[in-house]
DNA sequence: CCTGGCATTAGACAGATTCTAAGTCTTAAT
DNA sequence: ATTAAGACTTAGAATCTGTCTAATGCCAGG
């Protein structure tokens, strides 16, 4: 499975070491939205050297090759998407989790309205709690 | 002009204070949606010995007592929006700067296949930049 | 087996926000 | 007017997220 993990690394034109693949391991299998210091935290238990700055780095040089995406929607801090196909994020108020909505699932009409900007994106983001059934 | 920004925050159970009626000013009147920085800068103008601590007690004091809202959607920090009723934002994406879209203008469906989810609260969010003509 | 360059490290640094402890102002009762 | 209680404000320390720096480590190509 660490195959996989090179492989990917590898058709993004990105130097696999140690690190970066324990980070990507993490990142890619996770349902979560981590922020980097839930990276930091998770990889620091199989690798106890790595340090803030490589979890940083390598975040950030995992969005600029479009393994990840950034988002800035929530209370503070940055988080990490793995996913990135467009879709809409639902955040938990009580819990601050974030979960994704699928794109097909909500529909923005009449986005052509906007006479005076150029939309390179766009989103739904709702809060509210998970129903207790 | 003051007398108007007493009377809105009496309604709401917040005491005058001078520094509370300064800020209020300050952002009951502008377009913007400003950061607590900007809310510093522009109110020590008038008031030179506020402090940021009280700044951001006020801030926080108002979006609980319900006279703004406060948005964490754009990078690295969170700003004030005056404008209580729901509506969408569009943030440039080069300048920064969010503007709100008309919540009438967008629609967005399918909501109540979100089956589970209490949803509270949305918006749009879109990313782009203004068309030059 | 050198060497250049990329990767990593620890810690310093910076900016945003909160906390703390002390001082000041209001208010309402005397 | 006086005063005590509580609310409000202040400066600065502390915290947290993220970036930068300088030194070191490591690996691929010659």
């Amino acid at each position: 499975m660490n195959d996989d993990v090179i492989k990917i690394l590898g058709e993004l034109g990105i130097q696999p070491s140690a690190q970066r693949i324990a980070v990507a391991e993490y990142v890619l299998h996770t349902d979560e939205h981590p922020s980097a210091d839930q990276v930091f935290a998770q990889v620091s238990a199989n690798f106890p050297m790595i340090s803030r700055a490589t979890i940083y780095n390598t975040l950030n040089l995992f969005v600029e090759k479009g393994l990840l995406r950034m988002l800035h929607i929530a209370e503070g801090k940055v988080v990490f998407d793995p996913r990135m196909s467009p879709h809409h994020h639902f955040i938990n108020d009580e819990t601050g989790a974030i979960q994704d909505i699928d794109w097909h699932q909500l529909q923005v009409s009449n986005l052509n309205s906007l006479k005076a900007f150029e939309v390179r994106d766009y989103q739904v983001i709702l809060r509210g709690k998970s129903k207790k059934e």
